[in-house]
DNA sequence: TTTAATTACGAAATCGTTTTCGTACACTTC
DNA sequence: GAAGTGTACGAAAACGATTTCGTAATTAAA
């Protein structure tokens, strides 16, 4: 009586296995009433299946994994939420990786993906753009993946991403309408799409409006906390005049206020700053700051539904059509940050 | 050629599956050089075990489960960074799921996870007191399990929790000493063992202040977001005098922000307010806002510590000594929104 | 009445591992 | 040289489901 079985609800109901896994599954071949026997007895001895069993000879595992570059961070947290939203819906169960920013650990999670253990995954990229041997692996051994926010452009697989380009040259657009003269654009890496398409973007403004080359500032803080903290303050001190800083990610903006705060810069009198963020304290901050807020739940939910159409259509002939790419549209929030 | 395993493995290599298993487990039965032969070649030809079968054969998952009221939250993605970071260590997969907060929804995780897919559970329960049942069950079927933070005191099992009698003490204390008249407490429900413990601590330092119990107010907001809001914003209207809030979760306290704002009460001058709270943005805040900040990453930690341990004594006679009860220490930082 | 089709079930193979037993062979020990 | 002792491997039985393939019994069609 320790675990219930089939083979044991089977005894119990007089009936061969087989006709109880059926019965199970609604399967045509089963009468009605012994399908409701099956089921009344199998409900009252609280009978569950044994999902690895299931998994092994289905081949299917009912689970999708999310590998994210961190979790502590609005927006990621925002898309689990629209990931679970429809996982849940469908019954998948979801796995989460956390890569740390670190390419290696993720070539390493999705390198052990490979077995099977999950029958699609969503990834943020922390890779750098000169490696996708392990993404080709997962095509080659076709199992189904989608990019969301940051992808890898070399590699055919759906993505969901955002209008960076356009946010970005919107942002900048508002910096210098806001008489900023000089302009700083504060990047993880450059080796990050959505980052690096904001910062595009950035750049295309600045040309358009004939911004002084000089004046323009490409900032790379990196991943590392306390680097980042470092490069933000070096280049703050001497603080250039009328700064506009576009920060690509939410962290390096925070990072930004706490040593304007620390060596006393007035925003937005002395410097002016926008940034991508889903902070739900954006409009509370000192100043309120100015964001580029992507749909992060939606972004989740979409990218769900993209890899769940893989996974279904998965063997079946694919329509040569195009990669679905899913574009989303960011909204831009003006605060006090920005402020003339 | 399609996919690699143990037989066509065992096949290329002139040995039996069973040697083949031992080599890379590493047997004793098996010598030196056969294993080296079975590792190169398993390496080579890219061989990853079938995680279900394994799973089937060994009735052990490799996965724990992690079951969260809420995941866009800074405490609740901190602690997971927590639980992560031993999970990873360990080469464990962690699958998440949300309750958002429906007790409901918990219930029907938990049973559902009573099908041996996880080799152990962390909780935050959403639950209410008086339904233990899944987790009993849990214990039944010999399921090993951690509450941490929001803990049901009635079920034996590990807790990580923290001193929230005290901290929350502590924090009335420092608003009993800021010369606040009224108090109150911002709650999520009556239901939730962290969130009294905080109250009666609160409760516990108006008593000792002996502070007229009319200036006491319980505030019951309540999970769902709308509501809440409504409920806090009809508790500031009329404003009691010199009122000082202890927010019992960051949400609430935001929501009190947003409040304030709105229809403009001063902080801190017409009203102090302390909160629990994760948030990496409270010092930046306007005003800065004070908090008690639990160890979130330490919670995950040790709960998941706590959690393999019970794993690996599973089976094994448990020693009769008391349940592991982790209490961790929150920090109280004192800021401007509690300024007299 | 015979044949064909349909209904409702069961036996057994299968998924890919792990693990328990055997056992052949070489080597010691007395 | 008989008995015992390792050493190194293989055959086969699990694990618990799903699925294929049969088949007895009933019903329908010719």
């Amino acid at each position: 009586m320790e675990n219930m079985n089939i083979k044991k609800l089977a005894k119990e109901l007089n009936l061969s296995v087989s006709t109880v896994s059926k019965a199970l599954h609604d399967s045509y071949e089963i009468k009605a009433e012994t399908k409701e026997k099956v089921l009344a007895l199998a409900k009252q001895l609280n009978y569950q299946p044994n999902p690895f069993a299931s998994s092994l000879r289905r081949n299917s595992s009912k689970t999708i994994a999310v590998v994210i570059p961190e979790i502590a961070h609005n927006f990621f947290s925002l898309v689990i939420n629209g990931i679970e939203s429809i996982a849940e819906e469908l019954k998948y169960h979801v796995l989460i990786y956390i890569t740390h920013e670190i390419p290696e650990k993720e070539e390493q999670i999705i390198r052990h993906l490979l077995n099977g253990r999950v029958d699609g995954i969503l990834i943020s990229s922390s890779g750098t753009s000169n490696n996708n041997a392990h993404y080709h692996e997962l095509v080659q051994k076709g199992i189904p993946f989608v990019f969301f926010d940051r992808a890898n452009f070399d590699v055919d697989a759906p993505r969901v991403t955002t209008d960076d380009y356009q946010a970005g040259f919107q942002a900048t657009e508002h910096l210098i309408k806001s008489q900023c003269k000089h302009f700083a654009f504060l990047s993880l890496s450059n080796q990050m799409s959505a980052i690096n398409h904001r910062k595009d973007g950035f750049l295309a403004a600045l040309k358009q409006y004939q911004i002084e080359p000089s004046h323009v500032h490409i900032i790379e803080a990196g991943t590392d906390e306390t680097l980042s903290f470092q490069i933000i303050r070096d280049f703050l001190q001497p603080l250039p005049v009328s700064l506009g800083i576009f920060s690509s990610v939410e962290k390096l903006a925070i990072q930004t206020y706490h040593i304007c705060k620390e060596i006393d810069i007035m925003i937005p009198k002395q410097l002016k700053i926008i940034s991508f963020s889903n902070l739900p304290t954006a409009a509370l901050l000192n100043p309120a700051l100015s964001t580029l807020t992507q749909p992060a739940f939606s972004i989740g939910k979409e990218a769900a539904l993209l890899l769940f159409q893989s996974i279904k259509n998965k063997g079946k002939i694919q329509p040569i059509t195009t990669l679905p790419n899913v574009v989303l549209k960011s909204t831009l929030f003006i605060r006090e940050s920005t402020k003339m």
